[in-house]
DNA sequence: AGCACGCCGACT
DNA sequence: GTCGGCGTGCTC
């Protein structure tokens, strides 16, 4: 028998350097273990230790021997995560422009980056000792309908890859084809005698309890954990450790979930693909729902993608046959009816205090009848801006490109960018009138007017104002759910996920501002939030028929006149020409380099010079320009655009850039956005 | 990113 | 005379 041999460690370590570092293991005797690739280890790292993950093993290095340091332990304990997630972690790091270590450790829960391993050994000897199963009985099974049956079939059909966008309005089911095709999966895997795991990803933490108690109720029998970012550190410890030890059955989550390991992942869902929070807004900027489909790929399994107003990438490969595409055309309770959506032309009929005399009849005649209404106003406080008529002093924010927002109950200022607050003037900082104007309004201020307007009525508030106590979203919800509540008003907060079984108005109060945004994607986050929201009447078949109000002074906008037909198909492909014709994404592929500084000439310099610095074939790279909020928190931003024909073009180039951009240090903070979502 | 080393102003 | 400001340089 040889003597075992040092080896050469690749370890990709937490670092902004692109780079793996070589570190020399050598056994202590004979029968040490081997490290294998996938383990993660602790090692000397300039005057500190860290914990890394072991990439690759060699027999030697480029390196001068003096110069590579020993392992100091490996984490032999913890099994070593698969090749296909270190897989999945080196494309997200590549695609997204951004080193491996970057990706592999900070997506790891902290007690297993911990120098001392004993918050890891005891979590896993928590998770090795199975919980006892629960013997409560799974709640009961509501039948399927044809199209979700057929659903059902279609995704289950085979087990090996296919990306399908199931397309339904809300309160069509979807929920229900998901758990159904995950009990088939996981009960054909284990008949085989095989080991499966299904994923479910969902947009919001807020909704992950009320899923994971539906899941858990269903399933009894089955392991359900979650993870998301609102976990302790313990909880996500061991989510995290269930899943990777395979223990874990299904695995309900936010974005970060998709990153997960999960040895025997079989199925993967992305509910309501097309929200905007799949994409990580800041360090590794990766769109779950792309990992998602790059995940089922490189595994072969099938994925599910989703939703009622799905995003036109996944609409436009749905359509070129590049996805499957599955419809549910109905709601799935018999009784329940799409509701009836009119618009109020404020062009024509006067407001009072925000709210259209017809709007006002509805919640009259809803409180008549005892049942609930519901008023969406994407604005939070009491008014958006002050203002004074004397002089023309409007409340600015100092540090940002923003208004200061009146909040009436704290009598205050805020910037709702910066946080930076003051009490409100007492009179004009510059002309000394003493008759401050608020202007527009905001959840406080109709939640106000409604006081006056329906004395008797219960009224409810819930933003992000009235929500800012751990738990008190929840309970508000459930007050709702009680029926204490007769008109509840809010913001986007209210819009998804709740099923309010009383619920037969919905009004929706000013949306016309995102159809003029900067933003091109603006229209299609517009269209979803008002399905989105016109979907939380009428879900339950109420006696009479629910309405949704819309008002507006663009009644004859396009937006609008495929929302009164709830013709997401109609809407989408008008928004696809549009796309088309004017170049835009999912037709060609787009990156943003956005830089931060003092000055905003810095910033457009750094990012002129960042233009010039590489022949560019293929790629055009416009001017940099400022950010469309120019100054937040003191900072100015600007950006520069570049688009490709070709994502390949794209990506090739953006991988030279950036390593010619760190050859360059600048004093400015810059980052680079893949795929962005808001431009 | 950390965490050093390295040279110039206000303090016991 | 020291404590400490953050400028630049390195991490297998």
């Amino acid at each position: 028998m040889s003597p075992p041999t040092p080896r050469i460690l690749k370890m990709a370590l937490d670092t902004p350097l692109a780079i793996e570092f070589d570190y020399r293991w050598r056994p202590e005797s004979a029968d040490d273990p081997n490290p294998t690739v996938g383990q993660l280890a602790q090692v000397p790292f300039g005057r500190r230790e860290v914990i890394g993950l072991i990439t690759a093993i060699h027999e030697s290095s480029d390196h001068a021997p003096e110069k590579i340091r020993d392992i100091t332990a490996i984490r032999y304990q913890l099994p070593a995560l698969s090749a296909h997630w270190i897989a999945l972690s080196r494309f997200a790091a590549e695609y997204y422009q951004r080193p491996l270590g970057e990706v592999v450790l900070p997506c790891l829960p902290k007690n297993l980056r911990a120098l001392k391993s004993t918050a890891l050994d005891s979590a896993l000897k928590k998770v090795t000792a199975p919980e006892s199963p629960t013997k409560s009985e799974p709640s009961s099974v509501p039948q399927l309908n044809q199209d979700q049956q057929v659903a059902v079939d279609a995704i289950t059909a085979v087990s090996s890859y296919s990306t399908t966008l199931l397309f339904g309005v809300t309160g069509s089911g979807k929920t229900e084809v998901y758990l159904r095709s995950a009990q088939k999966i996981l009960e054909r895997e284990r008949q085989q005698g095989g080991r499966a795991q299904v994923l479910i990803l969902v947009p919001e933490i807020n909704l992950t309890p009320q899923l994971e108690n539906s899941v858990r109720a269903r399933f009894p029998e089955l392991n359900v954990v979650s993870l998301h970012s609102q976990l302790s550190e313990g909880e996500r410890t061991r989510s995290w450790l269930s899943a990777h030890l395979g223990s874990a059955d299904i695995v309900l989550g936010t974005r970060l979930a998709v990153l997960a390991s999960m040895p025997d992942l079989k199925l993967i869902v992305v509910d309501e693909e097309h929200d905007p929070s799949y994409k990580q807004q800041e360090g590794l900027r990766y769109s779950a729902r792309d990992l998602a489909i790059w995940r089922a790929r490189d595994l072969n399994i099938p994925v599910v993608l989703g939703s009622a107003t799905p995003s036109m990438e996944s609409w436009h490969h749905a359509e070129s046959g590049r996805y499957r595409k599955l419809v549910l055309t109905q709601r799935a309770a018999a009784q329940a009816v799409l509701p009836n959506i009119s618009l109020i032309d404020m062009e024509r009929i006067k407001a009072s205090e925000g709210l259209a005399p017809p709007l006002i009849a509805a919640l009259r005649e809803r409180l008549a009848r005892g049942e609930q209404s519901l008023l969406f106003l994407n604005r939070r406080g009491y008014a958006p801006v002050v203002h004074c008529d004397a002089c023309g002093w409007i409340s600015n924010c100092q540090r940002c490109t923003a208004f200061m927002v009146l909040h009436k109950p704290e009598r205050r200022l805020r910037c709702h960018h910066c946080s930076f607050e003051l009490k409100i003037p007492a009179s004009c900082p510059t002309c000394g009138n003493v008759d401050l104007q608020p202007l527009g309004r905001g959840t406080q201020r109709i939640e106000e007017y409604l006081h006056t307007l329906f004395p008797e009525a219960r009224v409810l508030r819930i933003d992000a104002d009235s929500t800012r106590k751990k738990g008190s979203a929840q309970a508000a919800f459930e007050t709702v759910h009680r029926g204490e509540v007769d008109i509840l008003l809010g913001t986007q907060m209210v819009a998804k996920g709740h099923d309010f079984q009383r619920l037969t108005l919905v009004g929706v109060i000013n949306p016309d501002t995102a159809l003029f945004s900067h933003d091109y994607r603006a229209g299609e986050r517009l269209f979803a939030q008002l399905m989105q929201v016109a979907g939380r009447a009428g879900r339950a078949g109420q006696m009479s028929k629910s309405e949704v109000l819309v008002q507006t002074r663009y009644a004859q906008h396009p937006l609008y006149r495929a929302l009164l037909g709830h013709d997401f198909p109609g809407f989408a492909s008008a928004t696809l020409e549009e796309r088309r014709s004017a170049g835009l994404p999912p037709y060609v592929f787009q990156a943003l380099l956005r830089a931060e500084s003092k000055t905003l000439t810095n910033a457009l310099e750094f990012l002129q010079q960042a233009r010039a610095l590489l022949p560019h074939p293929g790629i055009v790279i416009n001017d940099p320009v400022p950010m469309t909020m120019t100054r937040v928190a003191g900072v100015e931003r600007a950006q520069l655009l570049l688009e490709s024909n070709a994502r390949a073009t794209l990506q090739n180039f953006l991988k030279l850039w950036v390593q010619e951009l760190r050859k360059h240090p600048s004093r400015l903070r810059w980052t680079l956005e893949v795929d962005p979502i808001d431009i």
